[in-house]
DNA sequence: GTAAACCTTCCATCACAGGAGAAGGTCAAG
DNA sequence: CTTGACCTTCTCCTGTGATGGAAGGTTTAC
């Protein structure tokens, strides 16, 4: 399979296949004998697995240390469960700030209707924005 | 007040201070002679103004339109209502993305408990990660 | 008179996941 | 024999908000 099949079959550009394999994402493939990169089936499952990771919040990065465990013959499982807690906790945190973050848009919001731009100075350069209440 | 104090006064670094300059967030100063920069009381308001506004999640691209506006002369609160509504619609979609990536971890972390390492074949690369279920 | 603390400009770097373009080699069909 | 679809490597660019360093000029304190 050469590299435009493997894209039509994966769904990821040729440009990002090759960019995975400097990444160590996807192990060098054999050539053929002008110089044409040469997948197998193997390689399609690899740009799945890393689709899926990918869609669990997992960096290239970290997606290549699992990649890597499992080509050394260890059994990645235990790692991907340390990534998943760190990445649930990682997500749980900027939720957190986002929510706090919409509360405060929201003040803003409600603040931005009911002042009057003719109150507006120019020492404020706007006088809605004013600094987050902390509650 | 030359870029140190003013540095001091607001808590922003210097360099901080000149970066904004060439984002045209703060006018260009005066100069001394010997070609320092020279601020006044106005600068400092700006860089309060810079800061509650990055508190409320608007970009240094957007915080200059709204300056922008103030110095052509225009109350900018019109502007900064339409930002803040933007700005509130992102957050809420990013919270819902983030809701959603919670769960998706949260499933995969119960799956990753039940697992057994034993199982994971090479082929899988970790036969924990699996597509994202739509629910 | 010298050292510390300032100041100036310009250029490079960080994470993140690729995208863009150049310049050229290879292969099949018409 | 040429056109078009592939493929190769190379280097630089994107957005975000700064930060770091180099190389040099100035001012203040002792």
């Amino acid at each position: 399979m050469r590299i435009g099949e493997l894209a039509a079959a994966s769904g990821h550009p040729t440009r990002t296949i090759r960019f995975y394999e400097t990444r160590g994402l996807l192990p060098e493939p054999t050539r053929s004998t002008n110089g044409y990169r040469v997948y197998t089936d193997a390689d399609s499952h690899r740009l799945e697995f890393i689709r899926n990771a990918q869609a669990a919040g997992l960096t290239l990065t970290e997606i290549a240390s699992v990649i890597h465990l499992r080509d050394d013959g260890t059994p990645p499982c235990s790692h991907v469960n340390e990534l998943l807690d760190a990445k649930l906790a990682d997500v749980q945190q900027r939720l957190d700030q986002l929510t706090e973050l919409r509360s405060e848009l929201q003040e803003l919001v409600r603040r931005g209707r009911t002042l009057d731009p003719e109150d507006c100075t120019t020492n404020d350069i706007c006088h809605i924005l004013r600094p987050p209440s902390r509650d």
